[in-house]
DNA sequence: CCCTTACGCCAACACCATTGACCTTATCTC
DNA sequence: GAGATAAGGTCAATGGTGTTGGCGTAAGGG
């Protein structure tokens, strides 16, 4: 890489711009956030990203190792706002829920920026603390270590997962976006009866959920199936 | 739009393109897979895929919309091929055990399109098919309609929150990849014991676990909590 | 066999990420 | 305080992208 980054913490010459900015890797990230956030995945680039800094585009490569190191900065800076104020409470599936429903609330808070992030592992403080949390309630409440980790993975995925498809549908461009959420009104409602008997049969139903998340559901499940796990376990030994 | 699009079934007149190749819609969505699949997702792109079809760029635009139109035509030829040799059983449990199996699957052979294309209703006829498919299960296994409907859609989305969500796992292009997949190895494995207790706890788990999908643990989590809910209801009436 | 027009092609536009060279100026040393 | 050093902001250029308007050719209907 010609243009080697230097790492935050070893910063200290700190230039303004020429339009009197004082950069860091906080300020970049907060008005990328900020941008996508107003201007949709699309409306994030690094000319845009400079523009809105006061700076020149090629600065950015100063601080980041080009807008995939960007991403998953974004990506560290939403987990740990979903973890912001959150506190364990003892009650494992009370605080399961309650953390994946953080997750997937802080994600959908900035649907651009999940889109681009939710898929990726960060491996930077935040991310890990989130992941000692989940392992530390699971083994706590008793699952042995295999099956700890087994729930640990589905449900940090599945946290994630959601978060993207979610976060997907938000971050349409408009035109795609009324078009997608117009389907289960136009195409789906109108369907044939005798060809489609069970989408017939329910589409009131249907129309209701289906401009919904299924996440909440889809956790609750998973956290049920695992309770019934625990409960068929020898008691602790 | 400048050049309305003619729908393919009213396309007559078919001129050879000059390196005399005849264009339709499934040449071009055919094209577009293999070329994701061999090139990766940064792979597809309107000039390379006229190269690879012998035509001009522009062409594409008289089959297609835009690049967001035809990665629609992608998704639909992907749920298609989920549901090729499908059949059900009446065993409503194995059954969308194995539907799910196969969307994740369908869509991770081709990992790039699935990243595009998976958080998209497309409302064309095969996704139709599957929804269709879906509730007939879950209604004629004894739910109740509004229970149906739920257990649908989470079982919907989370076939396809999974699939694009270990997609673009697969999807990274090489240098993000093997960071990632590096991350349990080289970061997670050597946390310091004392500050994050669980995950050095359970670490070669974690590493022989975190490089596989979640989805197959997931499902059957979500389906054994159907079950549940299925055995507590009053035997239909 | 002629006419019409569908459709393939060309050229151009405005955008993108990224890089290498340049130069200003904040900070360190003496 | 003066001078040296190099961090970090800027400029210019490269080679990519999606998309559009206009043009001409030849396919197929009559």
């Amino acid at each position: 890489m010609a243009k080697p980054v230097v790492p935050e913490e070893a910063r200290r010459r700190r230039r303004p711009t020429r339009q009197g900015v004082v950069l860091s890797e906080r300020l970049i990230v907060e008005t990328a956030l900020r941008m996508l956030r107003e201007h949709g995945s699309a409306g994030l680039s690094a000319r845009r990203l400079g523009a809105a800094l006061g700076a020149d585009p090629s600065t950015l490569y100063r601080y980041f190792d080009g807008m995939d190191a960007l991403t998953l900065a974004i990506g560290e800076e939403l987990i740990g706002r979903a973890l912001d104020g959150w506190a364990v409470t003892g009650r494992w599936r009370h605080d399961l829920r309650e953390l994946g429903l953080r997750i997937h609330g802080a994600y959908l808070a900035h649907p651009q920026a999940a889109v681009l992030t939710a898929g990726r592992v960060t491996g930077r403080p935040r991310e890990i603390a989130a992941d000692e949390a989940v392992l530390g309630i699971l083994r706590t409440a008793g699952f042995p270590d295999p099956e700890a980790v087994l729930i640990y993975h589905a449900f940090i995925d599945q946290s994630l997962a959601f978060a993207a498809l979610d976060a997907g549908a938000l971050a349409l461009t408009e035109p795609s976006r009324t078009s997608d959420e117009g389907q289960w009104e136009s195409t789906y409602a109108r369907l044939p009866a005798d060809e489609y008997p069970h989408i017939a049969a329910t589409k009131r139903l249907l129309a209701a959920r289906m401009n919904h998340s299924a996440y909440p559901v889809a956790l609750d499940m998973l956290l049920a199936s695992a309770e019934a796990r625990l409960r068929s376990l020898p008691p602790a030994g």
